[in-house]
DNA sequence: AGGGTGACAGCGT
DNA sequence: TACGCTGCCACCC
């Protein structure tokens, strides 16, 4: 790297540091500000199960989710990645939308998947792996909700920030995940089908028609056919 | 039987 | 390239 584009790193960076700051309103020099964040994107904090979490938002919507030991770091990550400057968005709109990611990280339907079944959906069956290195790479996390992909066994697998932060955000969000662990899929011989253990329809079992089965293929071995609302993964 | 383990296929980066 | 938030099977207890 020569030089100059060194020098000019150098100068993202400082524009990005003092663009990464808050501007107190009535502030001689918001005309400068103003002139420093013009085409910028906003930043915002937000509570979240993981803790204060930062959020860059462009006009597009929001790129990036994430902790950083600071707002520099952030903004630096997302400077590096999306070429783009990143600063406090203090107005009302950034405010509103603060607290409708707020909301949504909060989660409501909960529906966990396995891999597989990402992967098949995706219409790439077996690339269970490759959706596992897409979960890694997700630069929203909570927002799109990686941590409901679990592994085919109904165990929870590997998370971004750790497994055991993955267990307690299911277990935040009401996933028996002790449960889920024995018995993934659930069937029942009233009708003869089977589901993820988390579809809604398998919650509407009553409890003495309730069937537990480690694996689609044992369900399906059992005569039970896939549910057409959560479609089951059957290996074959 | 069913839980644990290790090898390896397989995919996309 | 080598590697990784996996799945599956063989092989053990």
């Amino acid at each position: 790297m020569s030089y100059e584009e060194r020098s000019q790193e150098r100068v993202v960076d400082l524009l990005a540091e003092a663009a990464s700051r808050p501007t107190p309103s009535g502030d001689p020099d918001e005309f400068v500000e103003r002139v420093l964040t013009r085409g910028t994107d906003r930043l915002f904090t937000c509570d979240s199960p993981l803790g204060e979490l930062y959020v860059g938002v462009s006009q597009t919507g929001v790129r990036l989710v994430g902790k950083a030991t600071s707002p520099e770091e952030f903004v630096r990550r997302y400077r590096e990645r999306f070429d783009r400057l990143l600063s406090w968005g203090t107005d009302e709109s950034t405010r509103r939308l603060a607290e409708r990611v707020a909301a949504a990280l909060a989660g409501e339907k909960v529906e966990v998947r396995p891999y597989a079944w990402v992967a098949r959906e995706a219409g790439s069956p077996r690339a269970s792996r490759a959706v596992g290195t897409a979960m890694a790479n997700n630069p929203v996390p909570l927002l799109v909700p990686c941590h409901r992909v679990v592994k085919n066994d109904g165990t929870t697998g590997q998370y971004a920030f750790g497994s055991e932060e993955k267990v307690g955000l299911l277990e935040g969000e009401g996933v028996p995940v002790e449960e889920l662990a024995g018995s993934p899929y659930l069937a029942t011989p009233t009708t003869g089908i089977f589901c993820h253990a988390t579809c809604p329809n398998a919650r509407r079992i009553k409890p003495e028609n309730r069937r537990r089965f480690r694996s689609a293929e044992a369900a399906a071995n059992a005569g039970y056919r896939p549910c057409k609302a959560c479609r089951p993964v059957v290996a074959g």
